[in-house]
DNA sequence: GCTCAAACGGACGCGGGCGTCCGTTACGGT
DNA sequence: ACCGTAACGGACGCCCGCGTCCGTTTGAGC
């Protein structure tokens, strides 16, 4: 949100601000926070100086392209939490954040903040983990989740979820589902199973993946 | 292995090349491949210019640093696959696997590939995934391991486990151990349980991680 | 202790990413 | 149609990492 209470932007500013915006989502989501601006000036067909006009930092052209995202999220902590199905409202909410990260690497980096002094992801963090608290404290009291686990535990494996994000999109959306079954499996008390989803392939995807 | 056959170095030169080996596990080891080779140079006492000539690209230094370690993956490899339990020897290779790439950054990273252009670990984790391979269809058999388990499901949490990563070390040893347990947990097939190793804080390390 | 080649390391060139400057373009009000 | 200004974008400076060059140092054989 760049204050431009000031003056309404003239009409290719405006235009420009919006493909600028797409860019970003494009190519944060598909490569991350390390892509560099200028991929997302030439995407977006406008000149880095534009780019810098509009979002005087990289972290100010974050911000503003993953606040959707940020909205999503924290709706879906907030429906979890009002889930009269603790359980299912636990693992709803791993799904969903599991799911958002593998739509977006970008998204992903900035909610486990591999930029911490970026943006403050911090509050959503914050917001999903007291959640977690909650809904963790009343499954275990329905016996559904292992009484061992911890609310670190779920910082645990979200940070190990990025460890999939160097990979193509398709295979890492499939493996993101395959890893939040096996996360609810392992944090499920003893007792029932569920049958996963599919497994995804991913020995081809090593070979080819990009660095950090 | 850089030829050394031609001519047995002089002292000096022998002592500098172990000094930047040690340097280069270390500093590796701690902050992963990307770590500025001059920050090797430092820590050994020697000049960039001493440090390219013994390795003269990254790769050769890495592909040395790490001999080492790909040695112990190996060997534990080869214990587990003549584990006569073969869950047990199952368990211990992703104990194992995990424990290494905890202890160094920089090899989890090249057994990973996270540089793919940089060095042939293919070789190891193609014999690794055939071991697992075969433990896993054994203990499948014995009904310890789940009926769904794939072996890329064991690439899947590894590649995952690359998450863990961007971590102090304390934590990252302890978080990394409670990972391995939780990915043991969620592949034993439906039954018996077996207490977990203790929870990791890891709250505090999202604030302040480093990039990458 | 002298000599000579092996080994060293400071300084350099190159590429790439971030953020900025300034001459040029084009919107929009009259 | 015209003018003033907001908006544009190519070119620039800066920093940092990789790998190299060349003048200097130093080990080791005599």
């Amino acid at each position: 949100m760049t204050a431009e209470v000031t003056h309404p932007l003239r009409s290719d500013a405006r235009d420009n601000r919006a493909r600028i915006l797409d860019a970003a989502r494009t190519v944060f989501g598909e490569e991350g926070l390390g892509a560099p601006m200028r991929e997302v000036a030439r995407r977006a067909g406008v000149g880095p100086a534009t780019l810098y006009r509009h979002f005087p930092a990289k972290r100010d052209l974050l911000t503003e392209t993953f606040a959707e995202q940020r909205r999503v999220c924290r709706t879906a902590v907030r429906e979890a939490l009002a889930d009269p199905d603790p359980w299912h409202g636990f693992r709803t909410v791993i799904e969903q954040i599991c799911e958002l990260h593998a739509h977006s690497r970008g998204f992903a980096d900035a909610f486990m903040a591999a930029f911490p002094e970026v943006m403050d992801f911090a509050a959503d963090r914050e917001q999903s983990l007291r959640a977690v608290a909650e809904l963790a404290r009343r499954a275990r009291e329905a016996g559904r989740l292992r009484p061992d686990f911890v609310v670190d535990d779920l910082v645990l494996v979200l940070m190990a979820h990025r460890g999939l994000q160097d990979t193509p999109r398709d295979a890492r959306v499939a493996a993101s589902r395959r890893y939040a079954a096996y996360v609810i499996e392992a944090f499920r008390a003893p007792g029932a199973v569920t049958p996963l989803p599919p497994a995804a392939r991913l020995a081809g995807a090593l070979t080819r993946t990009t660095q950090r």
